[in-house]
DNA sequence: ACCTGAACACCGTTCAAGT
DNA sequence: ACCTGAACACCGTTCAAGT
């Protein structure tokens, strides 16, 4: 007679065991077997969870980026800019190994319409003329992504030899890689900053803001 | 008795036969055996000539990496930081499979650290604390890699029946990959803009501009 | 319904053997 | 000096076989 037999594996399980490979040991050491290995089962049985590797990952990035909140663009357009961008980066910063990825497929899910939607939405409500629009948040996108990514300081060893004294100029580049995550930080809001007070010069100069959107292009 | 018999290869040769399949292809693509047979030779031959797949990678986005140019910050920093965040851009959109791969490696070599040593050293000369100088490449560099990098208008797919009426604010976005690069562009042309006038404004309010730098942190 | 051994078509890299 | 066949230790994925 046929029990229920409660199965070893989910879906969900798989997630996050290949989650925490890719934050501990990073992207490229995530591979089936080792994940199999890492959940005490054979990689042949993940199949049965998961369509493919890829779609793992694509569902893995979908999550992630569920932490990403648009809501502020209830408000005024500059907050939901604000708060966008930084849940934005704090979601990407949380699985840095994954970031690689998230950047660079396409997202066509659902989910990510619906932000894409939201911060459109709430930018073109504001005032903005479409293309204005699609161009702030796409230059906010870029500002968090490569934020996220490069990591600027870590292409700076943490050792003050290296550039002992033929680049002048980096003769602190040693301290960064130490305080890396507290430059990184600081200089994404630098640049989001000055973003944003350059789009309020901008938006003090449109035709006819407040005013339904007039055609463009 | 020996003659010069001349070899079938040459890192140059290889280097280049990986970026042809690295741009037409795409970076997933590469692999030591297909790069062999599209030199007409077989996988360990390469090895002859390059110790690995990983530094062959690193020495070809040394040479894209070549063309960035830094030579602006004789002039003022505006104009340097100009000229490098576009001709940083424009080398990286010149091999946009080869992005990821350079936006996530550190760069420790030789060139790399002579081109921040540039922008580090036209910022302070121009009076900019270390620490501003600091942010400000940061800043400048997540742009250009968020920019080439995530090709946010990729993300939407050229078929207007996807976004039907769920998405109201998106009803144009099946238009964005036919002008995706020209929105790319205009996308970082106008944060480019906006963070230099940001920062102009912010210059203003800087304490001891023009005089030697202060000590700082 | 779910797990698995075995297999297939791939990888990057090494090395003794050839010229 | 340079090219190569064969091998090693890996991949992602499929599938018939088991329970």
């Amino acid at each position: 007679m046929p029990r229920p037999n409660n199965p070893l594996l989910s879906a969900e399980r798989i997630r996050r065991g290949a989650l925490e490979i890719i934050d501990t040991l990073g992207l490229e050491e995530l591979s089936m077997r080792r994940l199999a290995e890492h959940l005490g089962v054979r990689a042949a049985s993940l199949y049965n969870h998961v369509a493919t590797k890829d779609e793992l990952l694509h569902d893995i990035a979908n999550a992630v980026m569920d932490q990403v909140d648009v809501s502020g663009f209830e408000q005024d357009w500059a907050t939901g800019l604000t708060i966008w961008a930084r849940s934005y980066r704090a979601a990407l910063a949380a699985h840095p190994n994954l970031v690689p990825f998230i950047a660079s497929g396409p997202a066509r899910r659902e989910a990510s319409l619906r932000r894409a939607d939201a911060v459109h939405g709430g930018l073109t409500r504001a005032g903005w003329p479409q293309r204005y629009a699609t161009m702030i948040g796409a230059s906010t996108k870029y500002l968090v992504v490569g934020g996220a990514m490069g990591s600027f300081s870590a292409g700076f060893v943490d050792d003050a030899a290296v550039y002992d004294d033929r680049y002048p100029n980096l003769d602190h580049a040693h301290l960064l890689r130490r305080h890396a995550s507290e430059i990184d930080n600081d200089s994404f809001e630098l640049a989001l900053a000055a973003l944003i007070e350059g789009l309020h010069q901008l938006y003090g100069t449109l035709p006819a803001h407040g005013a339904p959107n007039s055609p463009e292009e």
